[in-house]
DNA sequence: CTCGCCAGTTAAGCTACCTCAACAATCTTG
DNA sequence: CAAGATTGTTGAGGTAGCTTAACTGGCGAG
């Protein structure tokens, strides 16, 4: 399967989807974007933020006249929006669900943001809201999980309900060292 | 912040993670991993194969003499394996906690599985493997949580644990449709 | 042995995204 | 309303990852 082609084809690329992200964060903040704003809000060069418009503007997410401001168009509002949204249900369910630190919660939901389908966001923030609502049902989970050893003792297969023919856990764990010196904690 | 810069600095791109994988399936598969067979698992051509090897290569992930077979270094190996088993957890939630497609399932986490630190792969699997348990809680929690309505009928701020002063809903699911159109659903 | 075929490589070219350096437009201010 | 600072654009150049086309290494059949 070249499933993972149609990574090349997502409608925005990472790079894309922060610009869009720039812009209309800096239109709230300040009510306008402009090409030096952009530039020092994600780190690049100006002119990587002039070609990147004319890209933008090409697939009809903004409109930007030569020395003018930026504006978001409606699908590269929606767009915007949309990530933005994916990057909060995310991160709140890393942090708060999983019990992942920040530092790592908000480097993997920016990495992963315009990447997830709607679908899975809209599912992951419904059970992320269900968890962390007064239900008994989810009380009594939370606090039944927390309790429950980080270890998993028994991973011979089918001892665990997800692990089949080998222990998953294993090639994750090993790893986990390497990462967190990537991340500064 | 530049957070969303670290993407192009990840220790392997989405395509080096795919090879890496498709040499390591050709060899658990076949006995060994050649140049044709890569290029015919990835559905690219023998050329884009030969100059990616170099850079793997480069980066101490695979060994690989001219006209020779492909063998996966210890890091390159690690790298599959721990990709791999994401990849695997990543699907089980999404079909079986978060109740998402198959199709969509997948996708997303071809997408994502090279992206996620092994610290949220490996709660993610406890996370899974707790919910798909015996535990009563477990059991309590999923029957509850099936029952209650898709719609979040009530998402004004602080109504919903996760909401603050928007409700992400709204932006995510207006887009549904968009995507699943893409996926041929 | 050599001809021909297949696997693999090199070379050139494309798109995306970035950089720096030079230039052009606009704004500010005396 | 010009001088100079600020802001934005253009252009050339680099890396990554792909493509196609042309070339080469290795090997079996006659």
């Amino acid at each position: 399967m070249d499933l993972w082609k149609r990574f090349g084809e997502k409608e925005v690329s990472h790079s894309m989807a922060h610009y869009l992200q720039a812009v209309a964060s800096l239109k709230t903040e300040k009510g306008h974007a402009r090409v030096g704003d952009i530039a020092t809000h994600l780190g690049v060069s100006k002119s990587g933020v002039t070609s990147m418009l004319r890209s933008l503007q090409t697939r009809g997410l903004i409109s930007h006249e030569k020395y003018g401001c930026v504006e978001l168009t409606v699908s590269g509002q929606r767009l915007a929006e949309r990530t933005e949204s994916s990057r909060l249900v995310i991160t709140r369910f890393l942090t708060e669900i999983l019990g992942v630190s920040e530092a790592i919660a908000s480097e993997d939901a920016c990495m992963i943001e315009h990447l997830v389908s709607p679908e899975v966001s809209v599912e992951l923030l419904r059970l992320t809201s269900f968890l962390r609502s007064e239900h008994p049902a989810a009380r009594a989970l939370l606090q039944a999980y927390r309790a429950t050893p980080h270890e998993c003792t028994d991973h011979s297969p089918d001892a665990c309900a997800v692990c089949q023919t080998s222990c998953l856990r294993d090639s994750l764990v090993r790893d986990i060292g390497d990462s967190a010196e990537r991340t500064g904690v």
